[in-house]
DNA sequence: GCGACAG
DNA sequence: ATCTTGTCGC
C-alpha cells in the first residue's frame, strides 16, 4: 500500500532513473553564494495548489522585501501529467512555476519556494531546481523534513537546528515563532545557509510561515475556488 | 533487506 | 496536495 501511495507505479522505471539522473545533473551547477541583502529590493513567493486530479494552479506573489507590500500576483493554470513522486516533486509542479515566473513584470531578487532547496535526497528539492533552470537566487521553504534528520530546536523564535543529510548540513529547522512547529528552511541557489535563515526570520510576520509563502498559498486557494478548468 | 519519504 | 468537524490555546 505505501508502495502504491507513493505513485511509483504510475511512471516506467527507467522513467525515473533517467529523472533522478537530471537531477544529479543539475545539482552540480548549483551555487552557494552568500544573498546580497543590501541589494533585496523585491522577494516573491511561490506555490501550488490542485484542482481535481489533473491541473495544477501555481501563484507567485512578489512582495517589497523592506514593507512585505505586494507589488504583484500571477498565476498559471495548467493540466499535470507526472504524479507526485518524492524526490521527484519538482517534475511534477515546477513548469508552472517557471511558466508563471515568466509573467512576473517585477523580477524578485530572491525566490522562497514552497518545499524544499538543498535538503534533499540528490541536493535538488524544486526550490533548487527552479534556481539552476533561471539562474536565479531560490531557497526552500518547507513545513516538513524530507532529507537528513535534526534535533529539536528550542522553543523560542529564531531557535534552529541543522538538517544533516550524510554528513553535511543542508539546511535548518528554524522557528519562526515561539512554542510553534519549526519550517525547514534551506539554500535552493545563489543562496548560503545563514542566508535563508536570515530571510526566514525578517520576512516573517506572526504566522509559522514566512510572507512570501503564507500569501502565495492563500491566493492559490482563493483562485482556486474562481478559476475554472 | 527495511524504513523514510516535500507537495 | 486534498478530503474534512470539532477543538485547544493564545
Amino acid at each position: 500500500m505505501a508502495y502504491f501511495r507513493k505513485n511509483v507505479e504510475k511512471v516506467p522505471p527507467e522513467l525515473v532513473e533517467k529523472y533522478k539522473e537530471e537531477q544529479r545533473k543539475l545539482a552540480r551547477k548549483v551555487v552557494m553564494e552568500p544573498i546580497d541583502f543590501d541589494h533585496i529590493e523585491l522577494v516573491a513567493g511561490a506555490d501550488s495548489a490542485f484542482i481535481g486530479e489533473n491541473y495544477i494552479l501555481s501563484v507567485i506573489v512578489v512582495l517589497e522585501f523592506a514593507t512585505m507590500r505586494e507589488v504583484e500576483v500571477e498565476y498559471s493554470l495548467s493540466e499535470v501529467d507526472f504524479p507526485y513522486i518524492p524526490g521527484l516533486l519538482a517534475f511534477r509542479e515546477a513548469p508552472n512555476v517557471l511558466k508563471t515566473y515568466e509573467k512576473l513584470q517585477n523580477k524578485p531578487d530572491l525566490i522562497m519556494v514552497d518545499g524544499h532547496g538543498i535538503s534533499h535526497f540528490r541536493r535538488l528539492g524544486i526550490a533548487s531546481h527552479i534556481g539552476v533552470l533561471l539562474d536565479v537566487p531560490t531557497m526552500g521553504v518547507a513545513k516538513k523534513l524530507l532529507a537528513g534528520r535534526y534535533e529539536e530546536p528550542c522553543s523560542r523564535r529564531g531557535c534552529r537546528s541543522p538538517i544533516i543529510h550524510n554528513g553535511e548540513v543542508v539546511g535548518y529547522a528554524l522557528r519562526t515563532r515561539d512554542n510553534v512547529q519549526p519550517v525547514f528552511v534551506s539554500p535552493g541557489h545563489r543562496t548560503d545557509l545563514e542566508g535563508v535563515v536570515k530571510a526566514a526570520l525578517m520576512t516573517t510576520r506572526g504566522f509559522r510561515l514566512p510572507e512570501p509563502i503564507r500569501i502565495a498559498d492563500r491566493y492559490s486557494k482563493d483562485l482556486k475556488r474562481q478559476v475554472r478548468p
